[in-house]
RNA sequence: GGAGGGGUGCCCGAGUGGUCAAAGGGAGCAGACUGUAAAUCUGUCGGCUUAACUGCCUACGGAGGUUCAAAUCCUCCCCCCUCCA
């Protein structure tokens, strides 16, 4: 059995703030299994490493014996956590929304404890409530306070609109906390206002205020906006092993250590240690390329890790071609197709403008031999592999219609 | 209800009758280099085309109009913001 104090320390250990802290440790001393909430989108049930900083909180819990409740805001999803996009989402059908809870179960399993999981939807009791029972709720708050929140406060201040249904938001988050009975709620840091809501909720209807844990929000690839789908800079847990690898280690040296230390499940210890000897002069890139592997091995297996980097370095390294790429085969009804349609037609690139700019930068190759002429006509019956730039390889076959 | 300001390419943001597919920045993509898909430098960055930045199409909230010519002027509409009531 963990002692509380030993309990407190690991769920400390990359948190961004713990409110109340005491609270916390009074919730843990009471020895009763803790009903831990954290809140999903009910869309795209894409997750990616971003998410997987919360994941790896919540199965910390597990693993200390508590449930989890991992809700899946339906209901909210028709509104959209407030960014700014003022517009009313369409509310997905059950059909839809079991479906993604489907996709999501099969992905968080991978870190979390199937056992001692419960998936909700707000869908659930919100469904149930009347106008009556929105009215009572949306008198609980004020504006002032609902201003408080920064993006609010920003997008007033600096003349944008809000929309008044967008301040239901925050206001049945916090409501389902009341119905979860949550003694914990975790999320982003971006949420700490939401999470909030939820504590000044729960006090309104006679619960124990539940005790609020924000996780650091983890930056895309980019290095700037957090990582999302809908902005391109994630990586996704689902993703191959080549891919997964490769975009670890095109992680710039500065924000790599953003990632180890939010994702890697070294000690803080040895973390320090990496650091140290980089410092020291050694090459961030092997650094790297150990975090990658962990990474990779995490939600794959260790061979591919090691494939991965084995198929890197090949790629990369000595330029080598991949040994699996895609197969396209195209039937044109000419006898020729000229390059830039067939890179198009190919996929690989998104248009034939484009084929002509990449063919003109030098980025195209047949065979691995650099292709100049961007008049060149594919005869039909050819069967040669295409490379644009680096990554992009596909072997096509064309087939002529016409004999 | 009244007065005023504004809606530009993936994003930010210039541009107020022609030389504008639209400055500049960011992101993206490519090339060089390298220690990697890091950093840096250079190029590119709507689509379809052509031997060729050659021609065409689409584009500056929406729909019309004026003009040889409109992102730029006019009319109506939609949306956002500010102030007043």
């Amino acid at each position: 059995m963990v002692t509380v104090t030993d309990a407190l320390t690991q769920i400390k250990q990359g948190v961004d703030e713990i409110l109340l802290e005491n609270e916390l440790r009074t919730k843990l001393e009471s020895g009763k299994t803790l009903r831990i909430k954290a809140g999903f989108d009910p869309t795209a049930p894409d997750l990616h490493l971003g998410h997987t900083v919360l994941l790896n909180k919540l199965r910390q819990f597990q693993n200390l014996g508590h449930t989890i409740f991992f809700l899946i805001g339906d209901f909210t999803g028709m509104i959209g956590d407030p960014t700014g996009k003022n517009v009313t989402r369409q509310s997905l059908s059950s059909e839809d929304v079991l479906e993604n809870a489907r996709t999501y179960q099969a992905q968080i399993y991978k870190i979390l404890d199937p056992d001692t999981t419960q998936i909700c939807f707000n869908s659930e009791w919100m469904n149930k409530m009347d106008a009556r029972g929105l009215v009572k709720l949306a008198a609980q708050h004020t504006v002032a306070r609902m201003l408080e929140r920064d993006d609010f406060h920003k997008r007033y201040t600096s003349g944008q609109a809000i929309a008044i249904h967008e301040f239901l938001y925050p206001l049945i988050q916090g409501y389902d906390s009341v119905e979860l009975r949550a003694d914990v709620e975790l999320g982003g840091t971006d949420q700490k206002f939401n999470l909030l809501v939820g504590r000044e909720l729960q006090k309104h209807y006679g619960q124990t205020p539940q005790v609020v844990m924000t996780m650091p929000i983890l930056e895309g690839l980019d290095g700037v906006q957090k990582m999302s789908k809908s902005l391109g800079n994630y990586i996704g847990i689902e993703e191959p092993p080549n891919e997964m690898f490769g975009k670890l280690m095109s992680l710039s040296d500065t924000l790599m250590w953003r990632y180890i230390n939010l994702l890697s499940f070294k000690t803080p210890a040895e973390i320090q240690q990496w650091k140290q000897s980089v410092e020291e002069g050694a090459n961030p890139r092997d650094i790297k390329v150990e975090f990658a592997q962990e990474i990779v091995e995490r939600f794959h297996s260790h061979s591919a890790a090691v494939q991965a980097y084995e198929q890197f370095v090949a790629r990369f390294k000595r330029g080598e071609m991949p040994n699996d790429m895609p197969e396209v085969t195209l039937t044109v009804e000419t006898a020729h197709i000229p390059i830039a349609n067939l890179l198009k037609e190919a996929g690989l690139t998104p248009s034939t403008s484009e084929a002509m700019r990449m063919i003109k930068q030098d980025a195209v190759k047949i065979d691995g031999e650099r292709v100049s002429d961007r008049a060149l006509k594919i005869a039909a019956a050819s069967n040669h592999v295409y490379q644009v730039g680096k990554r992009r390889f596909a072997r096509v076959k064309v087939i002529s219609t016409t004999d």
